[in-house]
DNA sequence: ATAATTCTGTAACGATCAGCAAAAAATTTT
DNA sequence: AAAATTTTTTGCTGATCGTTACAGAATTAT
């Protein structure tokens, strides 16, 4: 049922080739000389396939939220909540630690920062942190219901508290710090979550 | 002994326009037009001040740490360290929460990101941060020969565990979390920090 | 084969970018 | 008052920005 000339180029292939450059160089830092350099394609190619520089971000970001999507489903399978409170933390530690070599290390969103024109990022970063947040709530007000956490236990503090470090995490890493270091912080702030029954205190 | 046109404009007040300005917009994203508009002078005038956009920027960055600098030394000043790192996280929180009105809230090397040309804002970020963790890790050491810490305490973990930990409540606050968002989880982290003699869990 | 359709490549568009040259204006020194 | 010095103002520079016309190439449908 397609009619006309075929593709040239794999549209994926060019996403991800895309996002390295966006990660690296910001929204606004990339320019679409080298977007499309990077991409193997011309800028006529670029625009039919994905409307704007606009545009081609929003397929990125989409792109790249898909992965995290995935982890937070594996994470929300842990059998309690302080399980799961452990897979979050050192899940982003590796991450952001490593991104398979071919972007720098840190989170995507974060990097590109507030340097979209309008408000597209800023908005976009609060609204998956929303989703990741809420996601994390739930499953700890399911786990205060089961017994899994202590009844006084405030399920929307300790998501939000999750969140507040995975970031700091996000931001450690991309300021060059190792995987050690990472997972040694997320040690430390496993420290402020409650277990099932036993307090268990960390010094260092 | 100064002679020729005075100027017309205060090179403070006109700092703290750019530095506005770059806050809303990053660097990339603030464009020469914009700032000279909200400083209230041309072009040249800039140039002949400032010396290109990358050197008012660099002015405009060591402005801002120096009103971090002097929050630090209120900070070491603490007594104990479970203090000094109780002021630190609260400290951060209220700095990024409000910042005067004049700028959106957050920190304003984590908002302009990586979007500078050159490396310039990654290498002024981990150069901050590691002034910063390295002051919070000596008052550390210096708890631990005082008692004041258990023996048994990593003082630069706990430095870089607060560090971690401010960078993500600064997010938060770009993200759009309130003062009172902000401070729980401040509080939250501050049961992962040993105290001198006794541990005290906090649930919530 | 021919028409219709879709993509690719070349080249260019107006707009905006950071930065600067030169003359007018305002001050100090002589 | 006149020379010297510094800043301000005006208007411009070449380069680069994101985006798009247009014509040729490659495919499917008739």
């Amino acid at each position: 049922m397609a009619a006309g000339r075929p593709r040239s180029f794999c549209t994926e292939k060019a996403l991800d080739s895309a996002m390295q450059v966006f990660w690296r160089k910001g929204y606004e830092g990339a320019s679409m000389v080298e977007l499309t350099t990077a991409m193997g394609i011309n800028s006529p190619s670029l625009y039919a396939a994905f409307g704007s520089k606009e545009g081609l971000f929003r397929q990125v970001l989409e792109r790249y939220d898909a992965r995290r999507q995935a982890f937070m489903e594996s994470v929300l399978r842990a059998p309690t909540a302080r399980e799961a409170a452990h897979r979050f933390l050192h899940g982003v530690a590796d991450f952001v630690a490593d991104t398979g070599g071919k972007t720098p290390p840190g989170c995507l969103l974060l990097q590109c920062g507030s340097s979209c024109g309008d408000d597209v990022i800023p908005d976009m970063v609060a609204r998956h942190r929303a989703e990741k947040e809420a996601a994390l709530r739930d499953r700890f007000v399911r786990a205060v219901a089961e017994g899994d956490l202590p009844a006084g236990s405030d399920p929307a503090a300790l998501a939000c508290y999750l969140i507040t470090v995975s970031h700091g995490i996000a931001v450690q890493a991309a300021a060059g710090d190792g995987p050690a270091q990472l997972h040694a912080v997320a040690d430390i702030a496993m420290a402020s979550f409650p277990a099932a029954k036993t307090r268990e205190p960390v010094g260092a």
